[in-house]
Order: structure tokens, then C-alpha cells, then sequence
DNA sequence: AAGTCATATGTTGTCGTACAACGTGACCAG
DNA sequence: CTGGTCACGTTGTACGACAACATATGACTT
């Protein structure tokens, strides 16, 4: 089975332009300081009304890669994602955009356990064990979990005492945790409750494993859980009749 | 003459529509997770036409503070602080840096490597043999080879069919690229050529694992690379007297 | 009475036209 | 040659209309 279906058409005409100029000035077919062609000349190009054009240059606007001067043009001003990482919230949509998050987070969370288990200070795992309790009894009080769960994950990137992964960690998690409290998808309090009790099991795998600096393990716990997450999330879709 | 003429204060009424919208966000007066008013309601309040209010809306959406979802409404999605993953050049002075770039590396680009080896398209595998030639040739002729390397693992990631990959790739590279250029610690021509005729035996071992979809093969080749770069690295400092 | 489906309503997305505001360059008068 | 004016192209704003989408409401079926 295909893990990755062709691209929904979940995107406006408008993030498709965005898509489209960003490519053309990433890949330096347009230069900065060059003069984009005139909103009329787009409407032509790629059939769409003047809205959506200026729409999408007011998004490129807000994201510093061009800047337009009134009766004169649109330039472009630099070579835009230079070192800026940004998860854009519509590029949370879709199933298909939530799995390919877990994806990086694999990546970057398991060799993060790994190097959490090597470096971890005391400090750190009482944060990781606190945060743990704090999950657990959100969970049997009914209360939400997402914040504590994301403490944990965090604390582990802190543990590699590796700033970039803390740093990144926190950037994901931004985008992340607010989509999470909102989920249309979520399953009532019954079927919630057991879901969430072997979150808790992968939780205390992953922490055993840093706890004895066992790296291997860590590795393997980090990936398990968020393979599993991934699957999960793909079933609550699929029962909640998602489009893939 | 000036091709960038001192920009006054072009004052847009939707700028100043992003302004004051921004400003009741970052002063909490709308919390994540609140709905926006309609347009419509914008509209009366400031007395512009849904136009102005679209494409403030736009902006703000493109910032990264809100997130429109079709027929039901905007909503406030992040305080637009930590939001952001970025390095700043200065956190990539020292040699601790550097291998610390390297660590995140070695977690995200080994997962991208073992994803693309069950995704590449038959492109992806051309455009990286191409960007393995144009590093040999450059590597015998004394040239730059920074730009090839890059190129070589920037499709890696593309090859993940995974747009974060390829866009926190990006993000990373921008800022290692200029740095590996200037380096004062690279060494002369004559250490030069075996070292990077290693790297380019490094680089194909990865691309016949990839080429043949041999999942963890491709891990493992990365993996490799990477930590035999950090080394090199760390030797290379050693060499020239640098500090940890 | 409970569940299911169609419909109504509200909201955002796109379109089209028209005119105003702004900069630039050309044209003309002196 | 100098100065100013004017026409033109481009972006900024406005208004009106309809389509697409999501939710709530109510009627209908069982």
C-alpha cells in the first residue's frame, strides 16, 4: 500500500500560488532584487482571478520573500526559507500532513532517546518522571494529557543537552499541541481511557531505557511509540471517516 | 539609480488591520484556540471593505498567528513566539556547535536516507548521480565540492516524497554551506583529495542502498557518513589547535 | 421515540469590475 | 537645457455576486 496517497486538493488556488513563486525563487529563477511580473500578467499565467494573486503575494509578503511598492511592482527581497523552519498550521490539514510529521519526529526523536540515554542528568529525569505523573493523572481524571505528554518529549530532547534538538522540538510543538486539543477526531471518555493507559506503557519503556543509558533501547522505545502513534492516528481517522 | 530606494512607511489599511489584530493576540485578549469574528464583522468594526480584511487575514495567516478553516471561521493558533526553528549564525562558531549540527543531522538525514530508500522515484536516483558526478569532477579538479555535497543529500531528503524533510534540510543547509566554504581549518590540496575521495565512497555506498530500496542498508551507509564526518571534523580541529 | 437524511443558514473561497492612489517616464513649454 | 505637466502602468481598495464547505435545524422514516 501506497503510505503516502497523491495530494489532496485541500490547498486554496491561493497556497498553490504561494507554492508555486516560492519554488521559482528558491531554485533562483528568480533572483532577488528581480521584478516579479505584474498581478495581471499572473492572473493570465495561471488562470486565476486577481484575488487569489494578491492573496498569495501578501502571503509571500508576510514571509519576507518579496516586498511590493505601490504603482511600481512586486521584488523579490531574499532567498526566503534561509534557515527559517516553519511548520505552516495548513500544512496540518490532512492525514496525509499529520503522518508525515510523525515521520521527521521518528527521525528526530529516536536518535534524540538515543543520545538522552548517553547524557541525561538526574535533573532530567526527575522533570521526565514528573511529567509522567502529571500525565497519569490528567489521564484518570479526565483532564487533558497533551500538555504533560509533550513535557515528556521535550524534557528528552533537553536530556541530549543538544540545543538544536530542543529547539526544534519546541518549534514542532507549537504547531502541534493546539491541533491536538481541537482533533474533531477524538474518541469519547471510554474509549479514550485505555488509548491513553498504553501512551503511558510506551511512555515508562522509553524512560527505563534512558534511566539504565541503554541506548539501543532508547532508540527502539522512542520508535515504537511513535510508530504506534502513527498508526493509531491513522485508525481514529479512518473510523471518523477522514479521506486519506 | 538606487535600486532599492529608502522605503518610507508604505501604511496600508491592511497593515494597520495586522496590527492591531497581532496586538490583541500577543496581549492575549484572543487566547489560542478563540474564533476570530467574521470578515463581515471586521468590516463593520473598522469600516474597510472585505478585501482589506482578506488580506490582513492573509498575513496573519502566513505569520503563523491564526488558521482559517473553510466555512467555519478563523481561529487564533499561536503567540507567534517560539514558532520558529532558526540558527543563528553565532551558534555555529565553535567545534561543540558544529558536531551538535551534526548530532541532528545524523538523526533526521538517517531516517530520510531509510525513507528514501522505499520512496525514490527514478528522478530522484538521476538527480543524485548527477550530483555525485558534478562532485567527483570537481573534487579532481581541484574545485569546490561543497555545493555537490549538498545537493547529494538535499535530494535524499526530497526522495522522502516528505516536504519537512526537504525543508528543514534547507533550512540547515543554508547555514552550513557558506561556513564549510570559508573554513580556516581545511587543509591543503594534497590532504584534501584522499579525504574527500573517502567522503565520495561514502556517498555511493548510500546511493546503491538506496538505488536498491535496501531500507536499513541506507540507515546504516548515512549513519556512517556522518559520524565518520564528525570525526573528520573533530580531528581536523584538533589539528589546527581549536578548542572544544 | 429515536435515528437518518435533506434542507437552511452562516462562513470562507473565488470571481469580476470599477475606481483611487502612487511612481515613473515621456512629452512639451519655456 | 530645464522645468513642469500629463499620460500610463501598477498596486490599493471597494462592492457585489456566487460557489464551496461546515454546521445546525427540522422533517421524515422506521
Amino acid at each position: 500500500m501506497n503510505p503516502l496517497p497523491p495530494r489532496r486538493r485541500a490547498r486554496t488556488l491561493a497556497h498553490e500560488l504561494v507554492e508555486s513563486l516560492g519554488g521559482r525563487i528558491r531554485d533562483s529563477r528568480l533572483a532577488p532584487g528581480d521584478k516579479l511580473p505584474t498581478e495581471a500578467a499572473f492572473m493570465a499565467e495561471f488562470g486565476v482571478s486577481r484575488t487569489v494573486v494578491r492573496e498569495a503575494l501578501s502571503k509571500l509578503q508576510a514571509s519576507g520573500l518579496v516586498e511590493t511598492r505601490h504603482g511600481v511592482g512586486t521584488f523579490v527581497v531574499g532567498m526566503g526559507d534561509g534557515s527559517a523552519f516553519r511548520i505552516a498550521p495548513e500544512q496540518l490539514a490532512t492525514l496525509r500532513d499529520v503522518v508525515a510529521m510523525l515521520e521527521l519526529r521518528i527521525g528526530v526523536e529516536t536518535e534524540a532517546a538515543g543520545l538522552a540515554a548517553q547524557r541525561r542528568t538526574a535533573e532530567n529525569l526527575v522533570v521526565m518522571r514528573d511529567a509522567l505523573d502529571a500525565f497519569t493523572h490528567a489521564v484518570e481524571a479526565g483532564r487533558d494529557a497533551v500538555g504533560a505528554d509533550f513535557q515528556f518529549h521535550s524534557e528528552i530532547t533537553r536530556a541530549t543537552q543538544n540545543p538544536h534538538f530542543a529547539s526544534l522540538m519546541a518549534s514542532l510543538g507549537t504547531m502541534i499541541i493546539p491541533r491536538a486539543r481541537l482533533d474533531p477526531s477524538r474518541p469519547p471518555d471510554e474509549e479514550r481511557l485505555p488509548y491513553l493507559r498504553r501512551v503511558n506503557a510506551e511512555h515508562l519503556s522509553i524512560l527505563d531505557a534512558i534511566e539504565s543509558q541503554d541506548v539501543e533501547a532508547a532508540r527502539a522505545a522512542m520508535r515504537t511509540h511513535l510508530a504506534n502513534s502513527r498508526e493509531r492516528r491513522r485508525r481514529a481517522a479512518a473510523l471518523s471517516g477522514e479521506k486519506p
